[in-house]
DNA sequence: ATTTGATTGAGCGTTTTTGATTGACTATAG
DNA sequence: CTATAGTCAATCAAAAACGCTCAATCAAAT
């Protein structure tokens, strides 16, 4: 028996393995069976229940924590073929878009795809909380107002009630819209909270109200409910899409687009 | 800044490649072998896996960054006129930040080269109408919320009506602000009529007004007011300034700090 | 004191990551 | 046209990390 010291009852060791990673942001499992004096059986279950609990991310060697940039490129191997889905879909949104138009921009990348696309309009006032669509806008193209709020940093959107101030002054004709998961039940919804107040505030603030999501996100259901399906008029995604999501959408009135 | 020996987590290895490639705007893999301190297999894996991503851009022989294109045109040449003096001018405001406090960062070189000064410091909240500002702290640092508002392309600031209403929600301890004019009679003077409103604004919502200006600024008027010098409690600047200027101030109880 | 259920650490086969090797490809020079 | 240098993708083997199982240990309750 080595150490007859003091071993640590789980509650306490979870609490310093939370302060241990966001401390530094990243650690690695050898590291923390040294600063905790456990066994690296115990380091890994602990770090499967942080995970669970959605405390911490873990990676192979170790775990990161969320709140750190170091988790944001969070992909499926699907990414990179659905680069080709979001710019497909982004494409198809562009129709949408007439002269004179006030329209929003959500964030996540595939309405990101569709901004870049924005770039040589002039004739159109974009309105967005994604400090990446903004950047992509800044330099010339529609006249570009940002809402006012928090920086989520995993998302690089303003969130939270903040945002209302701004929004509540505002009405667009088209807010084109992200999400994380989207089902029949739970609606639309994304991993954070603030995040989903906005989303939110903004659809009933639109006239009409456009999802661009590829057809990965049917079924997936994340954390916060950002709004009902049936605020949604309008889904472009790809032609993946499962068939039985598809007929319940359209049952509901919502027009699909599958390009 | 140098991680000399023990391999470093996936992760961490993709976040100091991402800041690699940022800080630069090219990098060959060569040159992230040995500043990585990895294998140009590893290096190679890694850009893959950032570019599906979206993080960068692979090209034969490196990578580029996505944003470097747009990246500071007109900006930079007006920044590096007097940049010494904006840089010892943004180390001396950093004396006026302490824990806790809620800032104001206004637009203009200086005060962005003040926020570049911000990005390691975690412990305050940023408020900022500058989206420049906004970027160099949107990766990490302080808590950050941009207000709401029309993006003005020359100052890449949000400017107008529509700022007051996030900024009425708020208060904030010390705004740093810039300038393009100031004298005794007319005040602060600066270019744009909606750019002066939201400076006023602000002002009026700042426990302590902190004047970021090189001494150039001193008996130069621009075309709108953006309020008088009365409402300034300390002025930033440099050894250059006026004499007479200077005691004019002092006698206004304005505080004078020359570096 | 004994039982019981949970927690822990070690052993072991599997998976992931990494770095070296190889052959293909491109561009430039001779 | 060939040679050469540089880069790249694919493949492979070694090392590290992982998940799983099982026995030992521990805390609490009887």
């Amino acid at each position: 028996m080595l150490n007859g010291n003091h071993k640590e009852l789980a509650p306490r060791r979870h609490d310093n393995l939370r302060e241990l990673i966001r401390g530094s942001g990243v650690i690695r499992v050898e590291e923390i069976c040294r600063r905790l004096n456990v066994s690296p059986a115990t380091v890994r279950r602990d770090l499967d229940q942080l995970e669970a609990a959605g405390a911490i991310r873990r990676v192979h060697g170790g775990a990161v924590s969320v709140e750190s940039r170091l988790d944001e490129p969070l992909f499926d191997d699907k990414a990179s073929i659905a680069a080709r889905e979001k710019n497909r879909i982004a494409e198809a949104a562009l129709k949408f878009v007439e002269t004179g138009d006030t329209i929003y921009l959500d964030g996540g990348s595939t309405v990101l795809e569709f901004a870049r696309l924005l770039r040589e309009r002039t004739n159109i006032t974009v309105v967005t909380n994604s400090l990446r669509a903004a950047h992509e806008l800044a330099g010339r193209g529609p006249r570009l107002i940002l809402i006012g709020g928090e920086l989520r940093r995993l998302s690089q959107t303003m969130v939270g009630p903040l945002t209302r101030f701004t929004l509540q002054e505002l009405h667009v004709d088209k807010a084109f819209m992200g999400t994380i998961g989207m089902t029949m039940k739970e609606g639309l919804t994304t991993t954070d909270p603030s995040e989903a107040f906005t989303k939110e505030l903004v659809m009933s603030r639109a006239r009409q109200v456009i999802l661009l999501a590829d057809s990965a996100k049917a079924g997936k259901v994340s954390f916060a409910r950002a709004g009902r399906l049936e605020n949604i008029h309008t889904l472009i995604t790809d032609k993946e899409l499962d068939k039985e999501f598809a007929k319940e959408l359209t049952k509901t009135g919502i027009k699909l687009i599958k390009v």
